[in-house]
DNA sequence: AAATGTTACTTGCAATTAGCAAGTAAGAAA
DNA sequence: TTTCTTACTTGCTAATTGCAAGTAACATTT
């Protein structure tokens, strides 16, 4: 465990594996405007501990010659299930913006849950599993009920404080 | 997830809640010389932290007047579940000095270990339910199979690399 | 083709945090 | 009464984080 926690054991290395996982994160500036704010070197330096690491990978491909796709190999989608406890934990004893139907349900499906997840990320499916939740419902725009996601069209608001976090 | 990483998206601060979980520790220098070495001052700021994230209690009772006995609360212990998920990765996917079969067996036998874990935490029962792996070992001196543990009677040797990390 | 915009980063610097060694106060043991 | 233990704190240095401002490579617009 102190070997895994020497890579992820850190603010922001498991949120960027929650945005590759259960948002449909590929490119730099989504992670980068990803709610919570991190600052772009860090996010460079942990997007390059993390494939050092061999949790993600990054392909410069697509038609976009400045694009870079990053993706979770299968040891990074393999914490899966670490992610998935974490959020019900959060959700139960931490005042998320999680709807409680949907962490219902997830916490009596784990094992959809987990399926669903890794076919999401075998067959390369881009929709978001989970959106940004926030904290004060009065600003979200339009919460889905499940995989079916408002695509991720988030304008690039700083959000100080209480921000989305799921 | 966000804001539970708050409170634990550190180097340290799940190494502790393990502590308390799996290895039988309740003292500040139980956790001192814990394999992977934290500094003194960092120890005392994250238990500060972990006790006002409501995830452990100090209670300084028992006869002797200097001890502090740490515990996990109810929210602490409903951590098990992570930590399990995260042992279970790490052994897959770093090696770790974990014995195979008992990992094979943890994997196959996940709500019975938690439900073991959680008993251990009610009845207050002291006794380590995992042993600090060894990286390499031939430096291991004795290692019991599950649950009856060798009493935690470590030296105090500081481990300076490859040392204990389950 | 030139100018402008996008994307994925660096670089430099201030502020926070971690790590180390050395204390120290309260209590217990010799 | 001295010495030992335990759970810390304090001071200092080194590393890490966060912010603002670049920059190189490509793409798009004019």
């Amino acid at each position: 465990m102190s070997v895994s926690l020497e890579i992820f054991g850190d603010r922001w290395s498991l949120l960027i594996v929650r945005d590759l996982m259960v948002r449909g994160h590929r490119a730099y500036k989504e992670f980068l405007g990803s709610g919570e704010g991190i600052a772009t070197n860090v996010l460079a330096d942990r997007l390059r501990a993390l494939e050092a690491a061999g949790i993600i990978t990054t392909e410069a491909k697509e038609k976009d010659g400045r694009r870079v796709n990053y993706r979770l190999t299968e040891k990074g989608i393999d914490l899966a299930p670490v992610l998935l406890e974490l959020l019900l934990w959060g959700a139960k004893h931490e005042e998320t913006g999680a709807p409680c139907e949907i962490m219902a349900h997830m916490a009596a499906n784990r094992a959809a849950v987990l399926a669903e997840t890794r076919r999401r990320w075998s067959e390369r499916d881009p929709a978001p599993l989970l959106p940004p939740f926030q904290s004060n419902p009065e600003d979200a725009q339009h919460r889905p009920p499940i995989s079916k996601g408002s695509k991720s069209s988030r304008t690039k608001s700083k959000q100080p404080k209480g921000g989305s976090k799921p």
